[in-house]
DNA sequence: ATTTGTGCAAACCGTTTGCATGAGA
DNA sequence: TCTCATGCAAACGGTTTGCACAAAT
């Protein structure tokens, strides 16, 4: 698998990401640091990191798919703030637990989770949330 | 709100429906019944009663909406069959209260959350995976 | 006659794919 | 030269929208 300059830039850019970006975030992100790369590379080179296992994909329910350098803990899950589109990640042993009980409990084979909390994050809590425009549109 | 013909049989077929369907479902439904209604009026009708409250919309990762009737009592969650996409309810009150405490550790007001289980249902397991179509594709 | 709903077709948006070009071994 | 990655543009699938027409008060 050949190590292209583009490939070397998606990957570093997702590596260093924060925020779980969707592929279109990472393209926008190196064009601003004037590295243009094509669409479809980034997806490609985006597909080949999560066939790899090296970066996680998730869907949050905006209608895009947003990644992450893949957690060497355990799984985790993410609180996503509504106005600012902030993700948090969590953690809970005892989630997965109750899933694959409840799994078990309606003869389901357990392969699995999802799980996601929406809401106002510390920094949203209390703005006047009709009048503002979020502060990192979606 | 005028109740015409097609916002009745939308209407009808979303609350008669088992299977948390999409809106495409639903309108190949009607039309399989000999009732022909436009997507766009099928999407407009769905809004409206997701927006009055009467249906519930969901978002499974499979890239289109699933609706089904609102569910009179408490929240419940989802077991997705992802071979033959069949989806099963289950209640857990204990889950909410866990979302609603790790909401609070992290300074989040809790608005909603999401939880699904994706695996294989009872019917699917033990079957050949690699070698037989799904019974109710994607 | 005025309002409002409908249906078609085009627009949209994120993503994928076909294909000609280009870079690397 | 041979291979394979790239990038453009077109295709795609679900959903939304513009607009002319139809329906109902």
């Amino acid at each position: 698998m050949p190590m292209t300059r583009q490939r070397a830039l998606v990957a570093r850019a997702v590596f260093a990401a924060e925020d779980h970006p969707s592929a279109e975030a990472i393209r926008r992100e190196l064009e601003r640091r004037g590295e243009r790369v094509g669409a479809a590379t980034v997806y490609r080179t985006l597909d080949m990191l999560v066939e790899g296992g090296f970066v996680a994909a998730h869907d949050f329910g905006d209608g895009r798919r947003r990644f992450e350098p893949m957690p060497a803990q355990s799984r985790h899950e993410h609180l996503i703030c509504r106005r600012c589109g902030r993700v948090v990640e969590f953690v809970t042993e005892r989630l997965e637990r109750m899933m694959r009980l409840v799994a078990d409990e309606h003869g389901f084979v357990y392969e699995r989770h999802r799980a996601e909390i929406h809401g106002l994050c510390a920094d949203c809590r209390g703005r006047d949330l009709g009048a503002l425009a979020p502060r990192r549109p979606r």
